[in-house]
DNA sequence: GCCGTTTTCGGCCCGACTGTTTTCAGTCG
């Protein structure tokens, strides 16, 4: 049984206690689901490893819900959670995900209409059966069957990189608005998230009402969810939903802080306003005698006033996730982290050789276009016969191409080198694709998996290290091989991996392709921590996909990172003498 | 059901909007 598996029968148990309409317990097994679908070992390992003590660390897991776990885990349900779905034998988490149904209605809908499923749902509303029921109407109908109309046409989470640019643009066309006082698009996108969801706008304006009505003209916008006096929710034409969110000035730090969330974050920084006396919502930092009449706002107008007055140091966006960030802030302890203009060179890089669009002359034009300073020029090699990778003899050649190239350069004043450099496939037993002695005469050895994604653990495992262990081997590129939403990373033991690049000195990337993001920033942050160097490239296939480097750059910062934990900030004399 | 720089008992984050009601529960973020 997976960690997200264990999660959802948690969050499942939430919904229960909701529907019969306990006080705490729901918030208690949510919290204890977020927990374990956050972990980065899997549980039912640990449990056969350590037994209850695998529970013992666990945030919110107290002893009621060990004892689930243990049963969970050992017969594949426990007894509470049994009795519960049989006295609502019904797809909860199916029925939820439809926008305005809660646990409170998915009861109602079983027990006066026998509504199991998503397919039973969809029926009775389209029969009118649901505006029968005592508290709904007919609007609550059209609400459902819309609901499921859009659950049908969403693809889910999109990649960030995939919406970044269109959110910048619907940005700045609601800065413009001449009521718009400020503007900004917080939410997971401000956070850096590698996927979202929907888009969280946040405006400070006086006029609310005109900026909403401004808002609402906009040609993007398909469907109008809700329409209020300060908050406006949409369903855009991309497929998106978006949330606008009009505040007054004075709040516009208050605000920003709270539409950035995370959820968690904002839990965490109102419970320590409570500890000091004071409330906290989006409209600011109140002290709390006198009641709601006599509240006194004490910060809010930034987010850096409001951080400062809970005692705290800024926290940067990316970091807001609850994962030990509020605790660092307070001692004073948060890394400096890299910033988005510190990247000097690039060096996973194709080129028309193998799979890529341009040359290796137009790809370093764009590189010096983008601000760099040097690339590396990494095509596949012979073992992805589909991308024509390159033997011994094509490398040599390329070889030769490139001093042609970066003379060429030169001599025009154009400041950016290329390296010479490959992606080396990694074979099934960790040997390489390209030869000791070709290797040798690389200035940049990047190596990676392109098959045998489904080797079991330890052979993977093994089968990595075996490639970090040649002395030749610089960067592993991305280790994981996932791509978002589209495959599942492979299956390697992470903490190995990390002490093995520790060991031989070989350097971990971070892949800016928006797909890719391997490492993900909880591994990176591992690598911070145990003092592993890494690079962030874009793998840019295209003259154009230098952009991606940003996308890395907010991935290394999720993950802790500080400009000196990646070596491709420094300039590229101090960057090669990084590498083995 | 969990948790403790105020606590092992008594608390538990906060507000907007909707729909259906005549003052609020449910849902959402």
């Amino acid at each position: 049984m997976t960690n997200r598996e264990i999660a959802n029968i948690l969050y499942e148990m939430a919904m229960f206690f909701e529907m019969e309409g306990a006080a705490f317990k729901p918030a208690a097994y949510e919290r204890a689901g977020q927990s374990i679908e956050s972990l980065d070992t899997e549980l039912a390992g640990l449990y056969r490893e350590k037994g209850r003590n695998a529970f013992a660390d666990i945030p919110g897991v107290g002893k009621g819900i060990a004892d689930h776990l243990k049963e969970l885990l050992e017969k594949g349900d426990f007894r509470e959670h049994a009795a519960l779905v049989k006295k609502y034998p019904v797809k909860i988490a199916e029925l939820a995900a439809v926008q305005g149904v809660g646990p409170k209605m998915i009861k109602l809908l079983w027990q006066k209409l026998k509504i199991k499923n998503l397919a039973d749902l969809e029926r009775a509303a389209k029969a009118g059966k649901i505006r029968t029921l005592p508290g709904l109407g007919e609007k609550s109908e059209q609400k459902i069957l819309k609901g499921i109309e859009f659950l049908k046409t969403s693809g889910g989470r999109k990649l960030l990189g995939s919406i970044l640019p269109e959110v910048r643009t619907l940005e700045s066309l609601v800065r413009s608005f001449p009521e718009t006082e400020e503007a900004a698009v917080a939410g997971s996108i401000r956070r850096r998230k590698e996927t979202i969801g929907d888009i969280d706008i946040l405006v400070a304006s006086s006029q609310p009402e005109a900026v909403m009505q401004k808002f609402l003209a906009l040609p993007i916008i398909s469907h109008v969810y809700g329409h209020g006096q300060t908050k406006t929710n949409v369903r855009l034409k991309n497929g998106l939903d978006a949330d606008l969110r009009v505040v007054p000035k004075k709040s516009w730090g208050a605000a920003l802080n709270y539409f950035t969330g995370s959820k968690e974050h904002n839990v965490a920084l109102r419970e320590r306003a409570i500890k000091k006396g004071w409330k906290l919502n989006e409209y600011g930092l109140f002290s709390a005698k006198g009641g709601q009449a006599g509240a006194k706002m004490v910060a809010g107008k930034t987010e850096e006033e409001l951080y400062k007055k809970l005692g705290l140091r800024y926290i940067e966006p990316e970091l807001r996730e609850n994962m030990g960030e509020i605790e660092a802030a307070r001692m004073n302890k948060l890394p400096h982290l890299i910033g988005y203009g510190d990247i000097r060179g690039d060096l996973q890089v194709q080129t028309d050789w193998t799979d890529g669009d341009n040359s290796i002359e137009e790809m370093a034009l764009a590189a010096s276009d983008a601000g760099l300073e040097y690339i590396a020029i990494t095509d596949h090699t012979q073992y992805l016969a589909m991308t024509r990778g390159l033997d011994e003899k094509k490398v040599i050649k390329q070889m030769a191409e490139i001093d042609r190239v970066n003379k060429k350069l030169r001599g025009r004043a154009i400041t950016c080198h290329v390296l010479k450099g490959t992606e080396c496939d990694i074979h099934k037993d960790g040997s390489l694709d390209l030869t000791d002695d070709v290797l040798s005469k690389l200035d940049v050895v990047g190596v990676s998996i392109h098959s045998y994604f489904k080797l079991s653990r330890e052979e993977q495992t093994k089968r990595v290290i075996r490639a970090m262990e040649n002395p030749h081997v610089d960067i592993v590129f991305h280790l994981t091989g996932r791509l978002i939403n589209k495959r599942p990373p492979v299956d390697v033991d992470i903490d190995a991996i990390i002490a093995a690049a520790k060991r031989t000195g070989t350097v971990l990337e971070i892949n800016a392709s928006p797909e890719r993001l391997d490492l993900k920033d909880e591994y990176i942050r591992k690598c911070v921590e145990a003092g592993v160097k890494m690079t962030i490239d874009s793998d840019a296939h295209a003259a154009d996909h230098f952009t991606f480097l940003e996308y890395g750059i907010a991935q290394a910062r999720r993950g802790w990172a500080t400009k000196n934990d990646i070596i491709n900030t420094r300039p590229l004399k101090d960057f090669l003498q990084a590498l083995k």
